[in-house]
Order: structure tokens, then sequence, then C-alpha cells
DNA sequence: TATAATTTGCAACTTAGTTGCAATTTAAAA
DNA sequence: TTTTAAATTGCAACTAAGTTGCAAATTATA
């Protein structure tokens, strides 16, 4: 149970209560390669099944912590992933195919911080999104 | 009546119908200096009115020419603009107060395009979504 | 003016995400 | 281990953005 260790300590590095909920959502997005909405992390959860108000305050919560990000949104709904891949105040850039709509973290690819915000402007975050098409959809 | 003939004209560029309804949407999106949600072009259509329906396929409909782009999502709602800001496959960034909510157009900072994409990925459009304080809440 | 094609308005619907609250669970002290 | 206070969970009801089907109205063209 190694996924179920790292859960477990990030839930404690953070000092949040360590819940079964929290742990097994923890562990949905650990294992995945993807940013994945509530529903995607329902269908993951199997037989672990929690109320979708959990899961939705979980995510605010780890999100809260830093621990996870609303990656993009798509369809209405907001795809999220843990934020281990990403820089302090930049993120790795995404790839949404416009025929098929699948997403591609481009976790080795990196975009330079953003240049001349005028003074006054705090950059906490800086996201890149990327559409287009797809190797399968290119061909 | 200026703004009124760059509507007619960005219609009929475009081979769409010149319907009241697109004319004065088209309008309030020329003098806009953010991206709008439909309630927002809603309130600003003043004694034109026109229904949530018209104005989504509305924009939907021009979104498909290009000529409009959905800029961002914030709090749920889409926020539209003019394409006009923007090069053929790279919008300008745009910087969200996570205080206070409100957005900037950053028309004048431009961002490289991403490099190094993989063999088969074709590049339709690029976002830069930029979070942190404005100069009005970081003081 | 007549005609065909397109667009509009309406009402009903879909669905992501939120809220209040009582019941449960957690962590830490006794 | 038992007790206790604080935090979390599940439920049902709700909010609100955006969509759909269809009849009526409008547009472009001849
Ligand atoms: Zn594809
Ligand atoms: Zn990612
Ligand atoms: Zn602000
Ligand atoms: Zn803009």
């Amino acid at each position: 149970m190694k996924h179920d260790l790292k859960a477990k300590n990030i839930l404690k590095s953070a000092m949040l209560y360590c819940t079964k909920p929290r742990n097994d959502i923890l562990k949905v997005l650990i294992v995945a390669k993807t940013p994945l909405t509530q529903k995607q992390i329902t269908e993951k959860l199997g037989k672990n099944q929690h109320n979708k108000t959990t899961i939705y305050r979980t995510l605010r919560t780890l999100a809260k912590k830093d621990l996870v990000h609303k990656a993009y949104i798509h369809k209405k709904a907001s795809h999220f992933e843990l934020a281990e891949n990403c820089g302090k105040t930049r993120c790795h850039p995404h790839f949404t195919c416009s025929n098929c709509g699948k997403t591609i973290c481009l976790t080795d690819i990196s975009m330079p911080l953003i240049k001349g915000l005028k003074k006054g402007f705090v950059l906490q975050r800086q996201k890149l999104q990327l559409l287009g098409l797809c190797p399968d959809c290119s061909s």
C-alpha cells in the first residue's frame, strides 16, 4: 500500500484530518495520469464510494493547501490534479484536443514566467492552456 | 453610429445574417474593455434586450467564425470577447485577481508560442491565464 | 412581393457545484 | 481505554450556467 502511505503523509504534512474519503480521493489522484472531474473521481473510487459533496469539499480543502490544482475546465466541468508536477507559481501546460476532447499534461514542457506585469500586480499562478489536434486526430 | 457600422461589417464579412440581436450583442462587445458573460451582456444591452438563448447562440456562432473567443471561465461563467486583440493562434493573457475577482486584459504583453510539442500535435490556440492580486488588492 | 432558409423566443430541461444541518468520525486529553 | 471538543461527512434541497426542441418571426434573394 505505497499509495496509501503517500496519501497519509500528504494529509499529515498539511495538518489535515486523515479521513477515509480524503485518503481514497488522494489515492485516485496519485495514480491519475491527467486531471479528473468529480464524476471521474467517483468512477475511479470503485467500491470506495463517497458523496459528491465530500469530493468537492475535499478537493477544495486540498486546493487551499496548494496540494491540488484546478487544472482547467472542459465542458463545464473542473478538472483537478495533484500539484506535484507544477512549480511554485507556474503550472505545466495542458493540451486539449478540440476533436476528441482528450487532455494531455505536458509535464516536460515549460513556459517562461510572464514578464512585464505592471507595478502592483502580484502573480500567484500562471496557467497555459493549449487547444488543437492530438496525434490521434491530426492524421 | 460608428459601432453599428462596424458590427454590420463584421457580420457581412463573415457571411452571417445581419439581425438585430447579433448587431446589438456585437456592439456591446465592441465597446467592452474586458470579456463579458451572458449576464453582463444582458445588462449592457439596456433596452435592447434579447433572450439568453439568443445571446449564447450568437456567441457560439461568432466564435465558430473566430470573431469572438471564450477568453476564460470564472465562477462557472464563460467570459467572451472580440478576437481582434489576439493573434492567429495566440490570445493575449488575462490576469484575474483572486481577491476581488476583477480581470484585466493584458493586450500589450505577449508570451512566446509554446515550443517542443511532440510530433502530431497541431496547435490551434494558446491561452495564458494569470491569477494573483491586482494593484488595488495588493497594497 | 413571394419564397426558402435562417434565426429568434419561449419553456422546459440538464448538470456542475453549493448550502444548511444533523449524524458521524477524528485527534488528543484525561 | 474512555471522554470530549472540534472537524468532517452524507443527505436533500437548492442555485445557476448553459442547452434543446419547436413554432413564430425575420432575413436575404429573386
Ligand atoms: Zn484528439
Ligand atoms: Zn496536468
Ligand atoms: Zn483585486
Ligand atoms: Zn482579453
